[in-house]
DNA sequence: GTATCTGCAAATTTTTTGCCAGTAG
DNA sequence: CTACTGGCAAAAAATTTGCAGATAC
């Protein structure tokens, strides 16, 4: 473990403890590789990065430990029909682009004036807000000249 | 097939024409079920409601119907990671609120206004825009009161 | 008439689970 | 110590697919 990572071995231990969880070198791994990246890799891809750094470790417990890891609210899972179920270590409000032709998700900074938020409650009744997501779609700058063109 | 069905019928029929596919039976019971509630059922629960109307369906055809239905742009495919992927058949703009305790979904009224919308599309740079979709998460109001008093 | 669709069952893919040994606290 | 975890392999759950007969157009 390099010494860097030690910031991001205590965020995750004081959340496991909060949720009286333990500490193990497995879920760290896997906080430090979703940490770490700004890409939503799957389950599979969580697996075979931290494989390479932690020999020993088996894809269920990858599956574990992100379950783990969204229970502490150190992580979100992101399900989009398409296959695996990705996975967000950033904590932090912010939203999403889908790309539909190359289906990567990408970060969009910035979130919902609270008026927007108050108005959809309202159109909402009954329903007790506690958070929400926003997806937008369409295409990456990857696909989007191929699109044009096709 | 009752009278009133015949417009649904006609919309189906020519969505699918407009995508070279063709008109039969099962899609028609699968899509006139989608119409006709303000659910968001499963693949397995559409074929349950179906199959009390049309008796001859078998599950993988409901799965293919729903994957045409989307297809050609009538019915949209929710997935949340908690099992089944559900479908709702609106295809005008709303929204969608997701109970943490119950796991329903609840459409909801309204739509971003364009300003909103323009702004995070400049977060998200050299990304070509072509939709959004916006979940609400929270409780509903038979879950509420349980969730506060818990 | 012919390409497309359906039903069936088997296959695939993704995720979860049971159980025993190992480890954190 | 003792309860919580990890690894393994098997199971479960959800969805897709190959193929032969049926059907829309």
């Amino acid at each position: 473990m390099s010494q860097q990572d030690q910031p991001t071995d205590e965020v995750l231990r004081e959340a496991l403890e909060a949720n009286g969880q333990r500490f193990t070198e497995q879920r760290a791994a896997v906080y430090r590789f979703l940490a770490s990246t700004d890409k939503h890799p799957t389950a599979d891809e969580v697996f075979l990065a931290v494989r390479s750094e932690v020999p020993v470790i088996s894809l269920a417990t990858v599956y574990k430990s992100l379950e783990t890891l969204v229970g502490c609210g150190l992580a979100m899972k992101l399900t989009y029909g398409d296959g695996s179920a990705r996975y967000d270590g950033r904590t932090d409000p912010h939203h999403h682009a889908r790309c539909l032709s190359c289906t990567r998700i990408f970060d969009v900074s910035g979130r919902l004036p609270s008026e927007e938020l108050s108005e959809l409650e309202e159109g909402a009744k009954d329903f007790h807000v506690t958070g929400y997501r926003l997806e937008l779609t369409g295409y990456c700058s990857d696909c989007g000249r191929v699109s044009v063109e096709a």
